[in-house]
RNA sequence: GGUGCCAUCGCCAAGUGGUAAGGCCGCAGCCUGCAAAGCUGCUAUCCCCAGUUCAAAUCUGGGUGGCACCUCCA
């Protein structure tokens, strides 16, 4: 398997630490606000890369954290006036709920900052024993950039000479403008946790760094992960500083590889906040199935970015729904797992760096085969049986046709709705029967009028949303 | 201003030196009472200019255009 790494700039046969074992982490919300699609395309880009990866034979341990404290968190119980638990209790929730809908399962390990806050006390305390951090007069520890002599290499960022001299006094006690707070020093009544520093909160880079160190690094490895994954606008200062904080703290480097997902933006802009243009998922899901924005935030290769319009959201629905409408054909059939040359290049485009666009060129093709054979010759067992196999494949790896096919195409239907159609249906039936085709005719234009295509087909008359 | 990424059919999108995958849309046909679905066929020389090479969408240089990071951000 081949791995693009956004540090070294260059695809990478995939070779972990620790023979047929792979561990990623990745940055995860900060649980403060509904999720976007933004939040969405990382979350299946490395959903995706675990299947993968898992389907390659490894045995994967998956870490993918919960910030629970943080500024933007207190702000928002301030102005609610409820407790920091309430808030991330509630976004915690809402934001594994909307993962599940949109097919991403939930990684091993889900660590909360809140609950790591002595390894991240730990981690200070090392950093400040090596020199490579400092405490100020007011309590805060900052990161000494400058004794870290492997500092900027991650983000191949070249330090600005001016930034580095001159404003030593604009930046209060920091002895260099990069430097960054390990520790915040809290003197009001605000949320706090004590430490040998002071009572104070942790900083943004630090609680990743911690984590990894506590759940998933091994001694005497020469990194602590084999990939750390986050969205590409995590790779400066995010993640330079969290790779700085464990070369200096411990004995190995942060991750052997990095992954960066692309964005996606709306109208060709970069979704944000202050721009308010945040589309964000829930909303989405009240549209569309989960599984089609899964499908879709997955078409295109996670590191372009991804600009969301709902013209291509449609022509991505529509590629999925040939999937289905396979699957309605094969409906009921029990099959056995079985190897096929498909599943084999199935696997190996999606093995080189996630090419998803040769997965699905590979995908329409089966499709496409299964249904020219089955015109043609409607028993043909041995591609029926494979085919299943085929569809299953898909669905675990990619998790593309998880549903029952005739939920699928029913979405957002009521019940009195399918009721009336299903009578509508039946009646033009009979027409049809007695060959009364102006009547039937008259019936499907009424059933599309509610939004509803028909299809009489040997097994009978079946109905899809449009 | 600094750094980096990108530019392929109407739209989405693979392809990193050997002569352009796939999907949507469109057109023609098969099937169908008619449709829908399914199937078959048709549709690009790769932003511009110059260069390297037997050979370039793919490499180099120069343009033009778009985006991102440098501040919280997936």
């Amino acid at each position: 398997m081949y791995i693009y790494d956004s540090v070294k700039k260059e695809k990478r046969e995939f070779i972990p630490l620790e023979a047929n074992k792979a561990s990623l982490y990745v940055c995860g919300p900060t649980v403060y606000d509904d999720a976007h699609l933004g939040h969405a395309k990382s979350a299946l880009v490395f959903d995706l890369l675990t299947r993968v990866l898992r389907a390659y034979g490894y045995d994967v341990t998956y870490a993918r954290n919960i910030t629970d404290i943080d500024d933007k968190i207190i702000k928002k119980a301030k102005e609610q006036n409820k407790t920091i638990k309430e808030i991330t209790d509630f976004y915690t929730e809402a934001f594994h709920k909307e993962m599940s809908s949109i097919g991403v399962e939930r990684p091993d390990i889900e660590p909360k900052a809140t609950e790591s806050i002595d390894a991240m006390i730990e981690l200070i305390q090392k950093l400040l024993d090596n020199n490579h951090a400092y405490t100020t007069p007011d309590g805060d520890v900052y990161f000494d950039t400058q004794s870290d002599s492997e500092y900027l290499t991650l983000s191949h960022r070249i330090q600005d000479e001016d930034e580095r001299q001159e404003r030593v006094e604009s930046s209060g006690y920091k002895k260099n403008q990069a430097d960054f707070a390990l520790w915040k020093s809290v003197h009001d009544d605000s949320i706090s946790y004590d430490s040998p520093f002071g009572k104070g909160r942790p900083g943004w880079h630090l609680e990743c760094s911690a984590m990894i160190e506590k759940h998933l690094a091994k001694p005497n490895t020469q990194y602590a992960v084999d990939i750390h994954g986050g969205g590409a606008d995590l790779l400066f200062p995010h993640h330079e500083n969290e790779a700085a904080q464990t070369r200096c703290a411990t004995n190995h480097a942060l991750a052997n590889y990095w992954m960066h997902n692309g964005f996606v933006t709306i109208d060709g802009e970069k979704m944000s906040k202050s721009l308010g243009n945040s589309f964000f998922l829930k909303d989405a899901l009240r549209e569309y199935d989960g599984e089609v924005l899964r499908f879709y935030l997955l078409s295109t290769h996670y590191r372009s970015n991804f600009n969301f319009n709902t013209q291509d959201l449609e022509s991505a629905k529509k590629r999925l729904d040939k999937i289905y409408r396979l699957k309605k054909r094969l409906f009921g059939l029990t099959h056995n797992e079985e190897r096929t040359p498909f599943q084999k290049k199935l696997l190996e485009a999606l093995g080189d760096d996630l090419n998803i666009s040769a997965a699905l060129a590979l995908i329409d093709e089966m499709v496409t085969h299964a249904n020219e054979t089955l015109d043609t010759a409607g028993k043909h067992k041995v591609l029926k049986r494979e085919t299943l196999a085929n569809l299953a494949y898909i669905e675990k790896v990619l998790g593309f046709g998880v549903k029952n096919p005739y939920e699928y195409f029913q979405f957002g239907v009521d019940e009195a709705t399918k009721a009336k159609i299903n009578t509508l249906i039946a009646t033009r039936n009979e027409a049809k029967k007695a060959k009364d085709f102006e009547r039937s005719d008259a019936l499907r234009d009424e059933i599309l009028a509610l939004g509803v295509q028909i299809m009489d087909t040997p097994q009978g008359t079946f109905w899809e949303k449009v």
